[in-house]
DNA sequence: CTGTTAGCGCCTTCAA
DNA sequence: TTGAAGGCGCTAACAG
């Protein structure tokens, strides 16, 4: 039988004083004889209490918690985020509290609800929301901010520069020689996925104006990588590159070529996006976004806003970098 | 400004019923009259009434939230625990509250504590914790279930059959006909890296008894695994099989002999352990552990207890899969 | 079926 | 400096 966690009501009659001289005793109040701290402290040491949060909680109407909304941990992308975050939070004394949301908004919805009263703020990471499901499954009443996710305006946000991210790559091959790109894309709805593929479009549009440039559909899964190299033989189409959205995907894509013979990147180059770990093995050229970073980053903003006052509504946006490795041509790189 | 969110008293006044019939009809009890409920519904949405989750779990003793303390979210390893436990506490209607614990065992006790009346159980992984320090850092009145972790008997626990997955590897290239095998071991103090390298010794002096085997320091991380081989270099000892203790110094160990020019796995057979992603790519021989499927076990009991009665004070070992890909011979395996 | 009343464990005025 | 008392928001007896 587990013997009942002592309360501050033991401790104060273990030491003879009142409760809310234990409560600032072990608060560190400054109007606390130090005889009676101490009697309280050897008191609390003695029967091995230790503060029920909870009810600290419910009594400062702060939790020191923050709430984690996301679609699932799967992947470097998300646990990498994750990792930024936790770092963050504990440094701040904070605790992470995780929650999956699946892409309805609905269940969106409600795992922020299932949240109420026990997290300060809020760190939503909803890639496949858009704006006006998410608007209303945010809370009024707690502050968050959002990650990697569609937003109005005037919310606090943070986003990876997918569009300067796919243009630098789509930069990096025309400056080698290649011209006919195609692009395979991520799954319609999500954020990231359309951003990078409207910035391929753009990129394309402004530097190699004369040339209608390819999309692929994939879902960020490296086989659909594989089934967009299917798709491109059936196609009446030459093409000297592949920008895929993700580093799956474009290991997926070469995948395929290796297993058709295409020389990569002599006679197709490839990039992906992400930069995980098997990028740098497999010598994909990728785009690379400080993803712990931003987790922290995040984390600070919330925290600091929690603390100090007012959260500034408005999205940061955090820089991407290219990373040139053996699926591109070395050529003279920007 | 933000508004004050509704609390059960405003619901009651809108529903003009008392407080105690809102909190029956907002949880379904039986005795509540169907207009009663109704009004009381209509009055929660138009306010747009939440239950305060912290409230409730100070009044029911429950918070419906299992705290999981880990060493760091980094690399494949923990996260893809956190994944399986996730999946299973959103499954269960629970949360998870995350917490970091470095080495130092003070500290964990701190993270620990931290959690006091935050959760209803505890999920601890503390692989470089001793059993003694764990076992004070524990607390009495919370159950808990240790994941790969040093336990003392009488404690609920998962754990990786790691013994029985190095003896795998090493019954796999001693069927091929290797015999000089060197272990690249893990940090000390760490139960998984301890338990490979005895898992290590007593494969070999029982498959290979008329041989020394040698060991290696590593600390997990690649560059170990690189060292490992250089260090190697500079001993008077040939060697035809590496058995790594987990993947990342094995591919440290691949990068390294092929840097020299040694073909694997015809001179020197390479193994791993964990199966992470990148592993599949590199075709390295590894030792699959089924780790969502760990975390998301470890949840299931622990839930099960709190809702159910006692947690049965014993360990579970998980099942591990040898994995032969291309960096050890395709003999015939056992 | 419904309202009243105590807490859950802690913090914080308000007096002394 | 200290103690008594009220309240954070909700649930669970206990009466009606």
């Amino acid at each position: 039988m587990r013997q009942a966690p002592a309360t501050i009501r033991d401790v104060a009659r273990e030491a003879a004083v009142s409760v809310a001289s234990v409560s600032r005793a072990m608060n560190g109040h400054s109007s606390v004889h130090p005889d009676t701290r101490a009697r309280v402290m050897a008191a609390a040491q003695s029967l091995g209490y230790v503060p029920h949060a909870g009810a600290r909680s419910l009594s400062l109407s702060r939790s020191h918690a923050i709430g984690v909304v996301l679609p699932d941990l799967h992947g470097e992308f998300f646990s990498e985020i994750v990792r930024g975050m936790d770092r963050e939070v504990t440094a701040r004394g904070y605790h992470l509290l995780l929650s999956n949301m699946h892409a309805d908004a609905e269940l969106a919805a409600q795992a922020v609800r299932s949240m109420r009263g026990r997290v300060d703020g809020l760190i939503v990471m909803a890639p496949q929301l858009d704006a006006a499901g998410l608007d209303d499954a945010l809370p009024r009443d707690v502050p968050a901010v959002l990650v990697n996710s569609h937003h109005g305006e005037g919310r606090a946000a943070f986003r990876i520069d997918n569009a300067a991210g796919i243009a630098a790559s789509v930069a990096h091959l025309v400056g080698a020689g290649r011209r006919r790109l195609v692009h395979v894309a991520g799954p319609s709805g999500n954020i990231d996925a359309e951003e990078r593929r409207q910035g391929f479009l753009s990129a394309m549009a402004r530097l190699v104006p004369d040339y209608e440039p390819v999309v692929i559909e994939g879902d960020f899964h490296e086989e659909s990588g594989l089934a967009a190299v299917a798709t491109l033989e059936g196609l009446p189409v030459a093409y000297d590159g592949i920008v895929a959205a993700n580093d799956m995907m474009a290991l997926g894509v070469l995948s395929a070529l290796r297993m058709q013979g295409v020389a990569v990147p002599d006679a197709v180059a490839v990039t992906g996006f992400d930069d995980i770990p098997l990028a740098r093995y497999l010598g994909l050229t990728t785009v690379r976004a400080p993803l712990a970073e931003m987790g922290a980053r995040a984390v600070a903003r919330l925290v600091d806003a929690l603390e100090g006052g007012a959260l500034d509504r408005e999205a940061r946006i955090i820089a991407t970098e290219l990373v040139i490795r053996s699926t591109s041509p070395a050529a003279g790189q920007a």
